[in-house]
DNA sequence: CTGTTAGCGCTTTCAA
DNA sequence: TTGAAAGCGCTAACAG
C-alpha cells in the first residue's frame, strides 16, 4: 500500500505539501504541485479515506437510512441521493431500517459509528423524541417523509393528506359513491394521513366512510391481492378502490381480474406514489404523484448546504402531491 | 465524543483492556469485563469504526458495485447482500457503475479508497483484464453475472444462453414460428448469450432468426414500448415476442395494447428475470427465472468465507435459469 | 510557499 | 490477565 510518505519521499517534499496538493485548497507552487502529482502517478497512490477521516474528523460520507433497499420507491430515493452526492465526491452509505424501531435504531448506530458527516433518514417506527435526541447529539440529520415540529427546517415531507384527498376526489368526480380503501399499515403516519384526506373528500360529498370497506395491507403487492379478496368477501358492493400505494394497486388489479372483474369497467382503481411501473400495468394506473426524486434531492441539498457548504439552493420543506390521471378510473354515469 | 480513553479512565483500566472487551477474542477476567461494560454504558460509548479501521487495517465493510441503485433486479441484489452481511455486523457500501467503463472504474476506486475488505462486482463495461488486474491488487473480489476463466472460482453467474433457449423454446412449443426479439444493449454479454440461446432453440426447429425482427433496447420499460412500435413498423408479421428482460416486456405489453393487439391472443410475450412485478402485469408474464437473490447471497457467502472466515457453505458458481410459465404465451394451433 | 510536529481513536506486540 | 507504548495514514496548526 503506497502512502503519503512514499509520495513525499519520491517527490522530495514534505508530508504536508503532499497533503496540500491533494486537498486543492492551500496554495502550492506549480512546480512542486507537478512534482507531487507525478510522484503520485508513478506510485499509483490512492489516498486512504479511512485515515483521512480519522485525522480530519470528517468522513465525506452521508448515511442514508431507508426502510428497504428494494422496491421502486426506495430505489428512486437512493438513486437520487447517490447521484447528487457523487457530484461532490461524497459517498452515501445505505442502511435498511425495515420499518422496525429496534432495527432503525440499530441502523442509526451503525451509521453513526461509521462517522457519517450527516444522516438522511426515512424512518417510520422510531419516535419523534428519538429523532430529537439524535439531532441533539451533533450529527446533522434531515428527515424525509415525516413532520416533526421541533425539527421543522430539517424535515422534507409530502402533504399526504392532500394526496389522499386528491385520490378520493378523482373517484368521486367520476361518479363513484361506494369506495373501498386498501390501506398501508395503519400505524404509519402516511397511511393515516392519506386516509384522513380520503375521508375529507368523502365528507365534501356528504358521504361517510364505510369501515367495513377498509383493509389494512402492508404496502406490498401481495397484500393487494389478499386485500381485494377480503374486500370482495365482505359482500358490500363497491365500484371503486383507493389504494395506499401503487404496489398494492397492482396486486389488487391482478386479484380483481382473477375474480372475474373487468377493469376499469367493473372496478375503478387509484394508486399512490406514481412509481415507474404504474404506467405499465393494465389498465394504466391513475395515481397520485409522490415526487420522491425531488424530495430526496432536496434532502441532499440540505446536507450539501448545511454540512458541506455547497450548493446554495433554497430548501423547500413540504411538497405537494398531484393526481396523475390515466386509465384505471372509469367514469360512472 | 466519548472515546476509549474515557472508558478506560472511568473503568480504571488500561486502553488495551477496553479494546479487549470490545473485541471479544482475548480473555479478560469477568470482574474487569463487567467494570468496563458498565463504564461504556454509563458513558454511552460508541466505538469509532474509522479509527478501528485505520488501526486494524480492516474496515468490516464490503463494497458492492452494481449498475444502478434502482430497478427490481438490482434492488433484490442489494437487499440480499445487505441482509446477509448484516448478520455478521459487516457493512455494505453500494456504488453505481451505470454500465459505463469510466464510471465503473471510478466506483471501484471509490470503494477501494474506502478500504473495503472485499468487493462484490456486477460490472458490465469494464474489461476482463481490468478485473484481473484489480484482483491482483490484493483486495478480494467476487464477480457477479460474468465469467472470467482466470477468475473462475470468484465468479457467480447464470447460464444466460440456456435462459434464452428456454424462453424461445416455450414460444416454439406453443406453436409460434415467427418470433421477434427485443434485446438489451447488444454489447452486453448477457444480451448476446440470451440471443445465442434463442438462436439455438430456433435451429432445433429448423428455423432461422429473421434479423429484421431484432430490436436493440436498453433494458428499461420505455425501450420496450419503442421497441414494439419499431418491430410493428417493420411490416413483417410475428405472433410472439421474446424480451431481454421483464421491464422491456412490460413496456412492450403496454405498447401492444396501445396498438390494438389483444394479449396474449394476438401476441405472445415472454420475459427474462422474473422480477417481482412480472406477476402483476397483465397478462401475467411468462418469464425465465434469474435467481438473483440466491446468486447475490452466494457471492456474499464467498466473501464471508474467504475474507471473514465465516459460514462454511460450499460455493456454487453457475446457476441455472428456469422457465416460469404464466399467462402471456398463447398456444397457437 | 513549505516543513515540523502533534495528534485523530483504536489495535497490537511486548513485558510484566 | 493486564498495562505501556508504538504505530495505522493523514490533517492541521504553527513556524519559518
Amino acid at each position: 500500500m503506497v502512502t503519503i510518505y512514499d509520495v513525499s519521499e519520491r517527490a522530495g517534499v514534505s508530508l504536508a505539501t503532499v497533503s496540500r496538493v491533494m486537498n486543492k485548497n492551500a496554495r502550492v507552487s506549480d512546480k512542486t504541485k507537478e512534482k507531487v502529482q507525478r510522484a503520485m502517478e508513478e506510485l499509483g497512490y490512492r489516498p486512504n479515506a479511512i485515515a483521512k477521516g480519522l485525522a480530519s474528523n470528517r468522513s465525506n460520507s452521508v448515511g442514508v437510512l431507508i426502510s428497504e433497499l428494494h422496491g421502486p420507491f426506495y430505489g428512486m430515493m437512493m438513486s437520487a441521493i447517490e447521484t447528487e452526492l457523487r457530484k461532490y465526491d461524497i459517498h452515501s452509505i445505505f442502511a435498511a431500517g425495515h420499518s422496525d424501531a429496534a432495527k432503525e435504531e440499530d441502523a442509526v448506530n451503525f451509521l453513526l459509528s461509521r462517522r457519517c458527516d450527516a444522516l438522511i433518514l426515512y424512518v417510520e417506527a422510531v419516535s419523534d423524541e428519538f429523532l430529537e435526541a439524535l439531532n441533539a447529539q451533533g450529527t446533522p440529520i434531515v428527515v424525509l417523509g415525516r413532520d416533526i415540529k421541533s425539527l421543522a427546517t430539517q424535515c422534507i415531507n409530502l402533504d399526504n393528506e392532500q394526496g389522499g384527498y386528491l385520490a378520493a376526489k378523482c373517484l368521486l368526480e367520476a361518479g363513484h359513491r361506494s369506495i373501498a380503501y386498501l390501506a398501508g399499515p395503519l400505524w404509519k403516519h402516511d397511511t393515516q394521513e392519506r386516509l384522513a384526506g380520503h375521508r375529507r373528500a368523502l365528507a365534501e360529498y356528504k358521504l361517510t366512510f364505510d369501515e367495513r370497506l377498509l383493509y389494512e395491507g402492508d404496502f406490498q403487492e401481495e397484500s393487494g391481492v389478499s386485500g381485494l379478496n377480503q374486500l370482495l368477501a365482505v359482500g358490500e358492493p363497491f365500484s371503486a378502490l383507493a389504494c395506499g400505494n401503487d404496489e398494492m394497486a397492482a396486486g389488487a388489479m391482478a386479484a380483481a381480474r382473477e375474480a372475474g372483474l373487468a377493469l376499469p369497467d367493473d372496478l375503478s382503481i387509484v394508486g399512490f406514489d406514481n412509481v415507474a411501473y404504474s404506467r405499465f400495468v393494465f389498465p394504466k394506473l391513475s395515481t397520485v404523484n409522490y415526487p420522491v426524486r425531488d424530495m430526496a434531492a432536496m434532502a441532499t441539498h440540505w446536507v450539501l448546504r448545511h454540512v458541506y457548504d455547497q450548493g446554495r439552493l433554497s430548501i423547500e420543506n413540504t411538497f405537494s402531491p398531484q393526481l396523475v390521471g390515466r386509465d384505471s378510473v372509469h367514469r360512472r354515469d
